[in-house]
DNA sequence: TATTGTTATACTCTATAACTATA
DNA sequence: TATAGTTATAGAGTATAACAATA
């Protein structure tokens, strides 16, 4: 079944970058924007919870931060660590985007019901959650590597 | 909702290579294979199927070829066209790649109960059918392009 | 010594256009 | 002219190791 998730999923980034092309922002970008709504995350916690990783997040962040959506600050607490938030620039992009991701999704899940879809979110969140994807603040320690 | 359908697509495909390496084969080439199970198919319905362009799916079909799992014979029908079937090795090899792939799905799915995944795969099924991905004799004109 | 972010690099995947052979 | 497969290539995504700064 994961191998229908999969394919599902890469439909659906496609979709994404397809609709936020003109705007200007990729998927994963919005993802990055999206998880950086609740609050500042250190690069650590925002990698697990887009699930990438941390080195692979530096780009992304350079290219955000490039056009005032996101901010990096050293976090007084513990200097190691770079706090990265959202600017207000970033806050209305995100607006935008949102709306037409929100529109790809609408067009991607129509052979499902209002009800379906939110019955599919709770599954996958459920997932989510015992993967240790979706909650952000929790680090969980792979060891397998493979 | 798609980027966490991505997301969790992303992470079961690497639990498939992780799985799959000490075997020697690839999440895509186990997807092309299931795909081959019901009988041969053109390259392109196999591309639309695993929802990958044509001149992608060569180098796969190369590899897969080389390794005795699958073969390309000319249709007699239509010369320009390559029918792809799998072998007996190939089919051993399934047996095997989707046994290991049923212990991911089964540790990545642990979360839900079989009636959820049941659940869950239905909805999936539907969506796929919807972005005519799934079926695999069906081509569907873009037009889009994007 | 361990951790955070960074750099560099190699590898895979994906997307696109052009070519050939057949129709 | 159009289609099936192929080739080549550029781009995006991913994985890994090594490094500097800080703890």
């Amino acid at each position: 079944m994961g191998f229908l998730l999969a394919q599902l999923g890469r439909a659906a980034t496609r979709g994404y970058r397809c609709a936020l092309m003109p705007i200007g922002v990729k998927p994963r970008e919005t993802a990055a924007l999206m998880r950086l709504q609740d609050g500042p995350l250190s690069q650590q916690e925002l990698g697990t919870a887009l699930d990438m990783d941390p080195s692979n997040l530096v780009a992304l962040l350079n290219d955000l931060e490039a056009r005032g959506f996101a901010v990096r600050s050293r976090d007084p607490q513990d200097r190691r660590r770079h706090l990265v938030g959202m600017t207000d620039q970033g806050r209305a992009a995100l607006d935008e985007v949102v709306a037409a991701a929100a529109d790809v999704d609408d067009e991607f899940f129509s052979a499902l019901t209002q009800e379906e879809r939110e019955l599919l979110h709770e599954l996958l969140v459920k997932i989510g959650e015992s993967t240790e994807i979706p909650p952000p603040v929790e680090v969980a320690e792979a060891e397998d590597g493979c």
